[in-house]
DNA sequence: ATGGCTATGTGAAATAATTCACAAACAATG
DNA sequence: CATTGTTTGTGAATTATTTCACATAGCCAT
């Protein structure tokens, strides 16, 4: 029985959160699978094989209660708990996400964020005191930070890598354009924004 | 035979693209597709699967010449010609991806950016004078702009997005919570950056 | 040349993800 | 409380993607 959850399906579970999340503001107290998806352009179907991995959580000729799937969808993805972050390499896109508050609605809060160059050491960025790279170690295990996203440059992204696992840091999020090659217990999500966007140009015409 | 690229090998010839330039400044003149496939933690047969859409690259019995093959893919993904590129939002991330070396790194150009707020119109962003976003399809027509990276708050996205739409852009690279509803016509791909630091949280432990 | 080796290119098989389709559960109505 | 209509939950079918496996092409040494 005890399937594997597809990342895809995690992904979807918080599009459709934050469509319950916009409909109980909005006073909708129940809502089918197919009104659902129809706001996704998905299918119906798809909504209810992802929900049913965590359970039966509609009503057979209701649909669901938008109030409590929202909830439970919050409890799955552990919105409602704080998890700390920290942020490695505070360049232009370091200090953007730093600041950036779609991190926060979903209850990530950044405990630290940390860069090399003495220019910055010591600092404020975006009301952060950037530390040194150096204590990198010791600042993760003081705030018991599990998830690192990673902005340095390329040139230093593998030597980093290999010092966030070091420190024990559970989970990167690598923005640098360079496979990390780390232990299978570290787990690794790369957001390639210039192959994003090469991607997206490809398909043009 | 005309069979549709999958979205994935485009991603993947754009790594492949990456490490074939690498390579060849360290002078390798040739590669496998199994050496190759190492580098990156995937199969030979998925990199021969890739190129094998675009021709038979490679030569039995002696792999691919790296040089050949890194010029084959620029050419394909035409990382030899210039593309223009607005970035309309000129928040901490938007101001970010303007300075951002990745995307010119293959052939993008940031050729306007713009905003709303009269603080930062007609100033300079990263070297680029900000522009009204009321001159957005003037100034989209006037530079041939087909690309746009939108980064403007989540309640201002659909309304930026149809503008967009309206002045003629092709593909939009939305970096907003939002699911855009443009027409078919319009290419859009979604980096959803909370979504992905959830995901990856999601599967720790 | 010839033979042995190596590595491609590609159908076929396997795996993964999505969609269909329908029995079963529940709501609503009279 | 029976009947009608709606919508879930889920195996089965479909579609997409990855991997296998091998015939075949080309290199290299003799």
């Amino acid at each position: 029985m005890k399937k594997k959850i597809p990342e895809k399906t995690i992904q979807r579970l918080l599009l459709y959160y934050r469509y319950l999340y916009f409909l109980l503001q909005q006073g909708t107290k129940n809502i089918s699978s197919k009104s659902l998806a129809d706001l996704l352009e998905i299918r119906g179907s798809q909504v209810r094989k992802d929900l049913s991995y965590f359970g039966r959580l509609g009503t057979r000729g209701a649909g669901y209660d938008v109030m409590a799937l929202r909830d439970t969808i919050a409890e799955i993805l552990k919105i409602d708990k704080e998890k700390k972050v920290c942020v490695v390499g505070m360049g232009n896109l370091g200090a953007a996400l730093v600041a950036y508050k779609g991190f926060e609605a979903l209850g990530f809060k950044v405990a630290a964020v940390f860069d090399i160059s003495p220019q910055k050491i010591n600092h404020k960025i975006r009301g952060h005191t950037c530390h040194d790279i150096k204590n990198l170690s010791k600042i993760i295990n003081e705030h018991s930070i599990e998830v690192a996203i990673l902005t340095v440059p390329a040139e230093a992204a593998q030597e980093t890598a290999l010092r966030l696992e070091k420190a024990g840091i559970k989970a990167i999020l690598n923005f640098t354009p360079v496979k990390l090659s780390l232990s299978k217990k570290v787990k690794i999500n790369n957001i390639d924004l210039a192959m994003e966007l090469k991607t997206l140009s490809f398909f043009i015409r």
